[in-house]
DNA sequence: AACCCGGAAGTGAG
DNA sequence: TCTCACTTCCGGGT
């Protein structure tokens, strides 16, 4: 195993006999090396037939994961929440979640209507009764272990996130048990660390497949945070409702106290499937709700019942509350106060699914894979996404950059986290980022919003009462898969730089870097330092040596600085942090890739790796990709590039609006030259400088420009310059014109007006509601439906004059 | 002006 | 062809 410095920087906080548990526990698997899904070239991402596609980019970036964890995302991460202090926070800012279940349980969700829900209902039904295989359905675990070593950008290693998978895979109740009613209590008068396991990269599958494990990565980022210093702060022991006794004992005996995570079980339900794993071979689902954790006692924080879920079924559990001696690390723990008899979803699967190895998996077609088996018995079963189970989800993304510094709390944090509360402060920027990662170029938060909406019903997500903004984790939401997130992550990392450079802002929030270039790459605990893992893990495990040729590394990304890479030499093999830091062109007798330059752009970006202290272990020098690798890279990366080149263009077309007074928003998109017509003679209101002086009280040209008087405009801005319209004439005679681009629109009429965030759905209803008189809806009749061609269509109303006097 | 809500239809990948 | 997870548009609301 290799050495661990993290480990060794943490040993303090160590329960002495935990890194041989580890070790003991890691070795129970092996690995298998095969690799998980990949994303398409359209944004979405695929899993599947994957591996000689040309869309397997992601795969090499990606740990080598085995298929059935590729593939089967029934592994969820139990851990319950905790309710954590400001100081816990904190450091929960500098942890991930780790992927768990994935989202194939999300069942019927599309569209919000009555058939939906029929639909949904029926499929509930359906997959009911295949949820009788419960016991044989488990998944994996992926372990968070957190790190002291600052974790800075997307998915940095974090608090283990529970979603109710989170709690049944924990033996304890999940389906219409709240969240925060999930507080393990002290079941014991022993002081027992919380555990963080991080790295979703770790991760336990299933005993009739070839086990994997990841020592090193484990290992490596073990470690137990120390005792919180928030006296407030609910203490959480390990294994204390259903860890095996000799792991209870083991990891029960440090006098370490942690903070964050109730890593609980965990890591003891995982450590307890391992071993049973190991020694019987027959993982049965010991954390089914049906069978024998029924009666297992759970506190609950006593405020907080709103997911409690109608939908619970007849069998119960005890709830418990902890009692406030509990939220003293200090304070022994008293016995928990029964406070409620509250039915237990008997899970029909993944209590222990998330720590066992898997029948299921074994089999990823088996019937099990089609059924929700997170469902309570009491609540139609919802069918899991199947075959769309590896989709990347809105959810999961949010819930990756709540964890993400770079984006929390800039753009979205934390209100609570221990009741999964959190408020988005940044709307465009969300929705922008999101539309980014979908290739939705006009993707806004109204209909960001619609989607989030839509995760009402499904109680993936709960509307907080009068809160504007806020959300509330639902207790269906599933943790997003592994893959999910290392999507997600990708994605995020190839954007990063941009988005940087786009938002100031964005490097305020990171940490901090010596070089201009270093300011717009992930820093260590970042995306890219979990894809330099990912691809340590991978290489470790490639033995058959290739050809590469690499060229020196490109050390700056400061595109004024920008020299061209020299050429390039031949080495081989190439060690992984060699990957991560060169540009290595394939030379290969079947195909060749040359990594386009802005591919090389971003992957010099993890030279910054280096640079932020985050430099690969030295141990592991050895391994090296193979052909088929490393094409896969070369595409992922010209793939990646397509993002990173709109953004980067807007971002310099900013730099150049900036520089002659036009806001960004107007230079991001498709990079017309709307900017230049802002810029140019009268038109010049849509600059910062201009808008300020519109509001001028003073000045002569202050007079307020109209929305139907800038369509105008726009319009005859098309008539010049035809390239660049956002909106057309459909009937120029009649007035009736149309908004090709709504996005775009609202953005220019942002600047125009003053108005930053403007969206088309605000101006969309001033057309409706108080500009009928100078612009009406063309065609309000035909609403709906309405082609493509129908839409976005208006027409000068009686009161807008002037418009004819371009014809 | 920003945001919320939910219906309805469309989209595109699997 | 169907499912799914949205996306888009909309009319209503605060």
């Amino acid at each position: 195993m290799a050495t661990c410095p993290v480990l060794s920087h943490r040993q303090q906080f160590l329960p002495p006999e935990l890194p041989e548990l580890l070790r003991s526990f890691l070795n129970l698997f092996r690995s298998n090396g095969r690799r998980p899904c990949a994303p398409r070239r359209n944004g979405q991402w695929s899993t599947g037939a994957y591996h000689h596609s040309p869309h397997n980019q992601l795969n090499a970036i990606l740990p080598a994961l085995p298929d059935d964890v590729a593939h089967d995302h029934t592994y969820s991460a139990p851990v319950p929440p905790v309710r954590f202090s400001e100081r816990s926070q904190k450091c929960s800012s500098r942890l991930a979640p780790y992927g768990g279940r994935s989202n194939e349980g999300g069942g019927a969700r599309g569209s919000g209507s009555p058939q939906a829900a029929v639909v949904a209902s029926s499929r509930r039904s359906r997959s009911r009764s295949s949820g009788s295989s419960a016991d044989s359905s488990v998944g994996q675990t992926k372990h968070i272990i957190p790190s002291d070593v600052p974790m800075p950008s997307p998915l940095k290693i974090g608090p283990v996130q529970p979603g109710p998978s989170a709690l049944q895979s924990a033996g304890r109740p999940a389906k219409g048990m709240s969240q925060t009613n999930a507080v393990v209590p002290h079941t014991n008068s022993v002081k027992r660390p919380l555990m963080f396991v991080h790295s979703p990269l770790v991760i336990p599958f299933k005993s009739n497949r070839r086990q994997s494990f990841s020592p090193g990565i484990l290992s490596k980022n073990l470690t137990v945070k120390p005792p919180a210093a928030d006296k407030n702060m609910p203490q959480h022991p390990i294994g204390a409702t259903s860890s095996s006794p000799e792991i209870v004992t083991a990891l029960g005996s440090s006098n370490s106290t942690t903070s964050i995570l109730p890593a609980d079980n965990v890591f003891a339900s995982t450590f307890r499937a391992a071993l049973t794993s190991s020694t019987t071979g027959n993982i049965t689902a010991r954390g089914d709700r049906s069978s024998n954790s029924s009666t297992e006692p759970v506190a609950t924080p006593e405020d907080d019942t709103s997911t409690a879920s109608p939908e619970i079924p007849s069998s119960t559990c005890t709830k418990m509350v902890v009692p406030s001696s509990l939220a003293h690390p200090k304070t022994k723990p008293s016995a928990p106060v029964p406070v409620a008899k509250t039915p237990v979803p008997p899970r029909t699967t993944n209590t222990i699914a998330t720590t066992s190895p898997s029948v299921h998996g074994s089999d990823s077609s088996s019937s099990e894979s089609d059924t929700d088996t997170r469902a309570p018995l009491g609540a139609p079963p919802v069918k899991i996404r199947g075959k769309h189970r590896d989709r990347l989800t809105l959810i999961g993304f949010l819930y990756n950059i709540l964890f993400d510094q770079k984006y929390s709390p800039r753009i979205i944090q934390w209100e609570d986290i221990a009741t999964q509360i959190f408020r988005i402060m940044d709307t465009q920027e969300v929705a922008r980022i999101w539309g980014l990662i979908v290739r939705k170029p006009n993707m806004t938060y109204d209909t960001l919003s619609r989607s989030l909406r839509l995760y009402y019903a499904e109680k993936i997500l709960i509307a907080v009462p009068n809160r504007q903004l806020v959300f509330k984790i639902g207790p269906a939401f599933q943790m997003p898969s592994l893959q999910d997130r290392v999507r997600i992550v990708t994605k995020l990392l190839t954007i990063e730089g941009a988005l940087s450079a786009a938002t100031p802002e964005a490097t305020k929030h990171s940490p901090p870097s010596s070089s201009s270039a270093a300011a717009c790459l992930p820093a260590p605990g970042s995306a890219a330092t979990l894809l330099e893992t990912s691809l340590r893990l991978r290489q470790q495990r490639r033995k058959r040596p290739m050809t590469l040729t690499v060229a020196p590394p490109v050390i700056t990304l400061d595109d004024s600085e920008e020299k061209e890479p020299p050429q390039p030499s031949t080495v081989s093999p190439v060690n992984v942090s060699a990957f991560s830091r060169q540009i290595i062109r394939i030379e290969s007798d079947e195909d060749s890739a040359e990594i386009p330059e802005p591919a090389r752009k971003k992957m010099a970006t993890n030279t910054t790796l280096e640079a932020a202290g985050n430099v690969p272990s030295p141990e592991i020098a050895e391994p090296v990709r193979d052909v088929a690798d490393a094409i896969d890279e070369a595409d992922f990366w010209m793939d990646q590039w397509h993002p990173i080149g709109s953004i980067s263009s807007a971002v310099s077309v900013e730099a150049e609006n900036v520089e002659g007074g036009t806001s960004r928003s107007a230079a991001r998109g498709d990079g017309s030259s709307l900017g230049e017509i802002f810029r140019d003679g009268n038109r010049s209101a849509g600059t910062r400088s201009d808008r300020k002086e519109s509001r001028s009280p003073d000045g002569a040209s202050c007079k307020p420009v109209l929305l139907w008087q800038f369509v105008v405009e726009l319009l005859r801005a098309t008539c010049l310059h035809s390239s660049s319209r956002c909106v057309e004439w459909i009937d120029q005679k009649s007035g009736v014109f149309r908004i090709v681009q709504p996005d775009r629109f609202a953005q220019l009429w942002g600047q125009k007006s003053g108005h930053a965030n403007v969206t088309y759905e605000t101006i969309s209803r001033y057309i409706r509601l108080y500009s009928s008189g100078h612009i009406v809806c063309a065609q309000p009749e035909t609403r709906r439906p309405r082609s493509d061609a129908q839409r976005l269509i208006f027409q000068f109303g009686p009161q807008a004059t002037g418009w004819q006097m371009d014809q």
